[in-house]
DNA sequence: TAATATAGATTGAACGTTCATTCTATAATG
DNA sequence: CATTATAGAATGAACGTTCAATCTATATTA
């Protein structure tokens, strides 16, 4: 709609500054949990003050929200990339390896965790969640239908959602792994899985 | 050392407070999390005054890391029950449902997902839950080995290791699971899971 | 047994601090 | 000059924790 942008202001200046918070706001949040963190301490580590925070976000739950939003597109997008390779099992079996690498970085793991942790608890929160979760699970579905199909078997729709909720778990699971057990043998974690999703997407009833 | 014992009150009666305490405070933790949670709020649910409370725990991280203690013992004596089973294999499988089941229960899973993300950042509970995990870890890893050498599999312990955090992560996933999919199809995940565990553990190289 | 002493359980108010949020004033921008 | 960006002080509520006081019940004494 607004036509001058001689600068790069105008409409971005305000979504830098957002970026700037968020990004901030993110890092408080892994070191120290959503309601561990302080607006004043996101202020210090945006290098801005209290007030100015307030400028751009209506109030803390907004900039969780903001943070939980993004995140969730995130893992949308990665869901939807496997849906355009040719062979899907051996997409998913080769590409085991960065789902893997993914989930088990630490710092990202920690704020994934706290980020479910606030949906068991905040309405507002879980209905983000739940909205995203349940787009990633109707790509992923398709995905494994598709490849089944061709494959030429012949699954119930619970089996493909029990599939599906299988693969979320494990990946998922690795978030809670990596806490528990800091120390876990990455290598060996990804060879079983290969072999497991390799099992789960060729099995027959 | 006393003698009288009477009254049932003596050295229980604290433990019995304790005990009324760690519930009232475990039922606020699930709602509003550690750090949302006041000790005002605990002192409510368990029917005391707020001083009473610092009668019994040093202070609010005291009661956490008790529950989490409590927690976590539970969940090693579910780990080491299975190694009692003669046929190791088909305790797994049959038992599955149990497991799914109880990682699918929503309070549960909010306040285990709560400790995890409370043992990302706060490092005396990540003592406390590393340790629970190591001798977890250990027992599983005992049991999948011993199957596995009568089954006249010959594994490296990186792939025993490797099984054991694939297991883990199936079952401690599906707390993430149930809360960002409430809806998720129980009958089928337990279908699912049963053929998964049941392959990995027959899986040759 | 009646009277007193003592220990521990329990209370709720008070403390100092920190919190999220709002208000006010100044600087930068266009 | 008008608008927006920004800073920082101000506000009142809520926090975890402490503490002096009271209540309850058992033990001691006479």
């Amino acid at each position: 709609m607004s036509v001058t942008l001689d600068h790069p202001s105008e409409a971005s200046r305000a979504e830098t500054r957002r970026a700037q918070i968020r990004a901030a706001a993110a890092d408080c949040f892994r070191q120290h949990g959503f309601h561990g963190t302080s607006i004043a301490q996101i202020s210090k580590a945006a290098g801005m003050s209290t007030g100015h925070i307030y400028h751009y976000f209506e109030n803390k739950e907004a900039i969780i929200a903001d943070i939980v939003a993004q995140d969730l597109e995130r893992s949308l997008t990665l869901t939807t990339e496997l849906r355009s390779a040719s062979d899907v099992k051996d997409a998913m079996v080769e590409r085991a390896i960065e789902g893997v690498e993914h989930n088990l970085d630490p710092s990202s793991a920690g704020l994934q965790l706290e980020i479910v942790a606030e949906a068991a608890r905040n309405p507002h929160i879980a209905e983000i969640v739940r909205a995203a979760d349940r787009a990633c699970r109707g790509s992923l579905a398709d995905t494994i239908r598709t490849q089944r199909q061709a494959a030429g078997h012949q699954d119930s729709e619970a089996t493909i959602a029990g599939m599906v909720e299988a693969l979320a778990a494990m990946f998922e699971g690795l978030r809670i792994r990596t806490i528990r057990n800091p120390d876990l043998d990455q290598a060996a974690v990804v060879q079983v899985f290969r072999r497991m999703i390799h099992d789960l997407l060729s099995q027959t009833p």
